[in-house]
DNA sequence: AGTGTATCCTGCAGGC
DNA sequence: TGCCTGCAGGATACAC
């Protein structure tokens, strides 16, 4: 997906164009989306004043009047466009899921291609125990090089399959766990609690400039992520590694490679990234 | 506990 | 040009 940084640059595109929006209309055009069947997932929405829009992991909340909220998660190819009047020509939305239309007159679609992504209505219960079943959020105040390194410490399993393990850590995917491994100089596969101390911190801190310098350039779009209003995020002109096999690295020139283990490919260079056993 | 595999679905790039 | 295969920012369920 849409990973963290992508999730908060649509987050704030839409907290200030959609907040005070009265939902008049609900159109469900890929059921498959919801969870519910369409007429209650409709019913629920309807007449009700979207009051803010925050973010949890990958998941966008758009919270409403009366205690409820929607909760989207784009899977990979998700995207939540507003527009402020219906759109024409190529602007118009190639995969629309769900349209939220607003008394004002604008509109919010989900746009899907591959609807790997979902969009639910949830009580503010239901939301808690979902979120309670999720990990720290990295980019968090409270959220320490010691809470990680402890966290760690208790798996064996490779750091990028311990990144991308939502329940232990949120908000990250495949780009950045690529990314935040290269700049803190650790191999996707080392074990988690192999993971000393000091490369820990490092760790730590590489994760959250990575998602902040992302968020600051609005996400990274390979292909199909677009901010709120349309737009490509920038970060992938910033990638070091990901996807990236095949080149040099940018630090010391050693060709990156490409391993694939849990089903996803890992990006690394193998001097900067040294592997346990060949050290 | 951790890993590999398959599943949901569509589009696109590359090989022939 | 066309057909086929493999691969893609995610999440989950299963067998081993």
């Amino acid at each position: 997906m849409p990973e963290l940084p992508e999730a908060e640059t649509i987050v704030r595109g839409l907290r200030s164009s959609i907040v005070g929006e009265r939902i008049e209309r609900v159109e469900v055009l890929k059921a498959d989306v919801l969870r519910e069947p369409k007429r209650r997932f409709s019913a629920k929405l309807r007449g009700r004043t979207i009051v803010a829009v925050e973010r949890r992991a990958k998941n966008v909340l758009i919270l409403l009047d009366g205690k409820r909220l929607v909760a989207v998660n784009l899977g990979m190819t998700g995207r939540l466009l507003h527009f402020s009047t219906p759109p024409h020509g190529s602007r118009r939305p190639g995969h629309p899921a769900v349209r939220l239309r607003f008394a004002a007159g604008g509109l919010l679609v989900f746009d899907d291609t591959r609807r790997f992504g979902t969009v639910e209505c949830l009580s503010a219960d239901q939301w808690r125990e979902r979120s309670d079943r999720l990990g720290p959020e990295p980019l968090g105040d409270d959220y320490a090089s010691g809470d990680l390194l402890a966290a760690l410490s208790m798996s064996r399993s490779p750091v990028r399959s311990w990144l991308l393990d939502q329940r232990r850590i949120a908000g990250i995917g495949n780009i950045y766990a690529a990314e935040a491994l290269y700049l803190a100089g650790i191999h996707p596969k080392c074990p988690a609690r192999d993971i000393d101390p000091d490369r820990a911190a490092a760790l730590h801190q590489s994760i959250r400039t990575v998602l902040r310098d992302a968020i600051r350039a609005g996400g990274t779009t390979i292909r199909d992520y677009r901010t709120a209003e349309g737009a490509e995020g920038q970060y992938a002109r910033h990638l070091y590694v990901y996807g990236r096999e095949g080149e040099p690295c940018s630090r010391c020139d050693t060709t990156v490679e490409k391993v694939v283990f849990s089903n996803r490919s890992a990006f690394f260079c193998p001097r900067c990234q040294p592997s346990s056993a060949d050290t």
